[in-house]
DNA sequence: AGCACA
């Protein structure tokens, strides 16, 4: 007899198992609401839930051939189908016999999660913003993160299961409040697991890592380095996938750097088509976007670590962004979009450009710029003419900028950073900190 | 929406 194994898996095919697989499961979904699903028609003696790339399958397997048969028979002819919280769930035979149960750390509930930060700008989440969104469960003893093919990632410490566990079903899936990143920030989803640890070693506070237990452990020096998520150098990290948009931030901002500034100091290399600035753990930050990669990888070149100002002031650290295109919402002093013909006066006169040859590290040989050497923008040659913007910003006092990140950083357990709108009590009002984070399910 | 493994 011709072998019908060729056929497609359509359920009503497939040999029966005690075990069902069960797809299109929501976030949320439980073993309990597994194992509530499959009761009626029989005893389900072991269950997996969030398996696959997406988490949202299962399998139950019952004690019996034929109660998974009843299961199956049951929503193969019923004109509700199987719902997990009223959403449909698929269900099949699945093609092993038995559920092997690797319970993994991850299945485990312990005091340390393991937390996934998806999208584009998921290493640009400060450990800041993170050690806020977790402490609205409770004190989070210590945090590390890191970068794994799994993307950037962090522990997070709790006292126990128990608060870890209420942090992880009030966050897994769901996203970082806009309001708690920088606007430009891309959505970031939180994907939680439980991790084997239950002891973080934290040997240093540092962007990487903080033990807020203990507030007088040394600072590294990486984190003594400004306001960086360039975690790149010091750390022997290197998270650079070159790009037409660069991520410049401001160390020892003395002085006011501008949309202006900017524009006028990456315009050296090429045609800018957009910047938008934004703060960022209490320094300033800007993506700037050219037009191709290569004009950008030749203005952090020469760029990168040097100052807009002399005197060590503004020093520029610059990355690649993961944008490609920046989204400019409004034309203002803190985002433009020069390739809108109908900007509001910009000065973008190419006679000011094109008047500091000198300046133009493009001219000169990268190479034996060692100390200093891009040219510190004088203040005559920065201000010709009048120039809406510039003001006083050069030739002003330097102002006292309110760079309180690392005051942060040292900020004993349970302290709020400053500007930060979540409640520093919320660690007692669990529920009212789930609501920012909205339905954000299913997509 | 289509089969798991830290």
């Amino acid at each position: 007899m011709a072998s019908v194994s060729t056929q497609p898996q359509f359920r009503y095919t497939q040999t029966p198992s005690k075990v069902l697989h069960l797809r299109n499961l929501p976030w949320e979904c439980t073993e309990e609401e597994l194992i509530e699903l499959g009761k009626p028609f029989g005893k389900v003696v072991n269950t997996k839930c969030n398996v696959g790339a997406n988490r949202n399958q299962a399998f139950i397997e019952f004690q019996d051939l034929n109660q998974a048969i009843a299961m199956i028979s049951y929503y193969a002819s019923s004109s509700d189908p199987a719902q997990v919280r009223g959403k449909t769930v698929y269900l099949q035979y699945s093609n092993r016999q038995e559920i092997v149960n690797n319970k993994t750390a991850a299945d485990v509930a312990g005091n340390v999660l393991l937390v996934t930060i998806e999208g584009e700008d998921a290493r640009l989440v400060s450990i800041d913003v993170l050690h806020l969104v977790f402490s609205a469960f409770g004190f989070v003893h210590k945090i590390t993160t890191f970068e794994k093919t799994a993307g950037f990632q962090a522990l997070v410490q709790f006292s126990d299961a128990e608060t870890a566990t209420s942090a992880k079903d009030a966050l897994d899936g769901r996203s970082i409040p806009r309001y708690l990143l920088p606007e430009h920030l891309g959505p970031c989803t939180l994907k939680i697991t439980y991790s084997g640890h239950s002891d973080l070693s934290v040997k240093f506070q540092s962007h990487r890592s903080r033990d807020y237990t203990n507030p007088y452990l040394p600072v590294a020096q990486s984190a003594m380095e400004g306001s960086g998520q360039y975690m790149v150098g010091l750390d022997g990290k290197r998270l650079e996938a070159e790009s037409n948009v660069l991520l410049a931030s401001i160390e020892n901002m003395q002085y006011a750097v501008t949309l202006d500034v900017l524009h006028m100091v990456f315009s050296s290399f090429g045609p800018i088509q957009k910047i938008a600035m934004f703060d960022k753990n209490g320094g300033l930050q800007a993506l700037i976007q050219f037009p191709d990669v290569q004009t950008a990888v030749t203005a952090k070149d020469a760029l990168e670590g040097h100052c807009i100002y002399d005197g060590g002031f503004c020093k520029l650290h610059i990355s690649y962004s993961r944008h490609t295109d920046l989204s400019i919402k409004v034309n203002n002093d803190r985002s433009r979009d020069y390739t809108i013909p109908l900007t509001p006066v910009v000065n973008v006169q190419p006679s000011i450009l094109g008047q500091q040859p000198v300046h133009n590290p493009m001219m000169g040989p990268p190479a034996q710029q060692q100390y200093n050497p891009y040219p510190p923008i004088s203040e005559q040659g920065l201000m010709p003419q009048s120039q809406p913007g510039w003001g006083a910003a050069p030739s002003g006092p330097p102002q006292s900028m309110p760079m309180q990140m690392h005051n942060n950083v040292y900020m004993p357990p349970g302290t709020m950073a400053p500007g930060m709108p979540f409640p520093s009590h919320a660690a007692q009002q669990p529920a009212s900190a789930m609501s920012p984070y909205g339905p954000g399910r299913n997509q």
